[in-house]
This record gives structure tokens, C-alpha cells and sequence, in this order.
DNA sequence: TATTGTTATACTCTATAACTATA
DNA sequence: TATAGTTATAGAGTATAACAATA
């Protein structure tokens, strides 16, 4: 690996090539517990973020805030995250993850992130996972700039 | 970069934000030309793997064959492709990418690809190019391992 | 029986538009 | 005026089920 010569151009084509394969199949698996992607996005935000607004979730997510708000209102109705007026401002809902919301990312995280886990660990050389583990910020690096 | 120790479900988790946020950001974009991001790839297969069903397609991309036979359908009605039976076995159709359908992929690549490739050579370094490249076909080779 | 392709239907994720309440 | 959040509606991109034709 790593010639200097790297046409940005082959990259991009071929980042979107792999992502989009990636992602279809991370959709494909079973869940995690019963989160779908993007409520387990949201929640691992809060849990490892803190507590949050629905809109600066939804800006950290780069997704509008009524499709964060209906994300949201799923994993609300079933217990896992908890909302409180922000005292300062009437507008805003302060949320944070339940007990039970951290129960279903970490103990029943035996779906997707584990699936992809352990893919990682039984079919990739320590090697192989270094550049994986440097890709990855760069990929959200990425994602803001584009 | 690179120590040695990596935890698979590290970078596990965070390859799946990352790449939820790229294709998130890749969906939004200005088309390429006026194609979609399914049938971007599907043409794209067809011009550099040659002829093809369109059930091989769907392997390829991992979906099924129905949703890979609606994205044809688009491609083909705009005159992207063309379909020819196999003369070797009735059920099947061999796809070809056309004249219009091979300008469309590479002339009016103005959009997303090209926004990303000038992403990538503005905000990124020659090894961070680097990484990504090689990230690429791992992340490939990890889309048929989950 | 298995495979190629089609039609019909429905789900997930996201967007935009229009609105209310608060700053 | 601008921001936080809600409700309603629509579109893209998938899936599954059921079927006809061919192998």
C-alpha cells in the first residue's frame, strides 16, 4: 500500500462504490435490539455526547430537524430517551438517554456493529484495521465538506 | 497514525457513522447529470465490467433483482442502456451502456463524484488520500463479509 | 425444480412546506 | 425576524410476494 501518486478522482469513485455497498448492507441486517440506523445514530450521539436539542442533533446528523424530530418520537414512545423543557429557553427539549436506552445500545448491540465487529476481527489483518480506524474520521471529515 | 492496537468494535462503530453521514450527504448532492445514486452505480458497473443481466447487477450491488430491474427500467426508457436477449438462453436480456448513457456518466460528471473529488483534493493532504484510497476496497471487501 | 425477469405493494429514511410558540 | 419544534405530504430506494416464461 501507498504509492504517492492518488488521483482524487479514483477516489471519490471508488469511496462512493464501497459506501454505497456498505451501508446497503448495514440497512440489510438485522437490528440492533430493535433500533434502525438512525435511531441508534441519535442515541449514541446523546450517550456519547451528552444530553441534547432534537435540532442540534439533527445538525450534527446533517439531516433536517423533522426527520431528527420523527427519529426522535420513536425512541421517546418506547422509553429510551427522556425530554425536559430547557429551563432558559421555552422553545427547546433538553433530551437524554434512559437506562433503558443505554441498555438497548450496549447490551443489545449484538446486531449490526457487531455483525460489522465482528467481520472485522475474523476476516481483517491488524494492519488492514489501522487504515481502517485512520479512514474513518477522514470519512466524516469528508462528509462536512462536501 | 497507526498504533497497534485496534478494537474492531471501535472502529466498527465509528465506520458506521461515518459512512451514514457520507451517503447521507452523497444523496443530497446535485445529481451527475440527471442520474440517481443506484443508477449511477449501475451504469458505472456496466461500463467497466462490460455486458451484463441485469440479475448479475443485482449481485453486485447486493439488492434485489426486482429493485435493480426498476433502476434499468429508468435507465433504459432515457436511452442509457440497451437491452439485447441472450440468444443462448430465452429468459435473459444483456445490458449495454449506450453513446448517450456513457456521456451522461463521464461528460455530465458534474455532480456528485466530481464534488467529492474536488473535496477531497482541496481539504486533504497527499497521505490522507492516501488512507482513503486504500480504505476503499477494504471497505468493499467488508460490504461482502457482513 | 431452479432461475430470469415482471408486476404489485409496502416499508424506511429523508425532504420540503406550512404552522405555532418563543426569543 | 429568527429559531425550536410539530404536522402533513411526497419522493427515493429498498424489500417481499406472486407470477409467467424458460432452463
Amino acid at each position: 500500500m501507498g504509492e504517492e501518486r492518488v488521483d482524487a478522482q479514483e477516489v471519490a469513485a471508488s469511496l462512493r462504490t464501497s459506501i454505497g455497498l456498505l451501508l446497503r448492507r448495514m440497512r440489510q441486517a438485522p437490528a440492533d435490539g430493535d433500533l434502525t440506523l438512525p435511531e441508534s445514530a441519535a442515541l449514541s450521539r446523546l450517550d456519547r455526547g451528552g444530553p441534547a436539542t432534537a435540532a442540534e442533533l439533527a445538525r450534527q446528523e446533517q439531516i433536517s430537524p423533522q426527520s431528527m424530530g420523527a427519529t426522535l418520537a420513536g425512541l421517546q414512545e418506547r422509553g429510551y430517551i427522556e425530554r425536559q423543557p430547557d429551563p432558559t429557553d421555552g422553545r427547546r427539549y433538553v433530551l437524554s438517554v434512559t437506562p433503558a436506552g443505554a441498555e438497548a445500545m450496549h447490551h443489545r448491540r449484538s446486531g449490526r456493529t457487531r455483525l460489522l465487529a465482528d467481520a472485522l476481527s475474523e476476516h481483517f489483518s491488524p494492519a488492514e484495521l489501522v487504515v481502517l480506524r485512520d479512514a474513518a474520521p477522514l470519512l466524516e471529515r469528508l462528509a462536512g465538506r462536501v
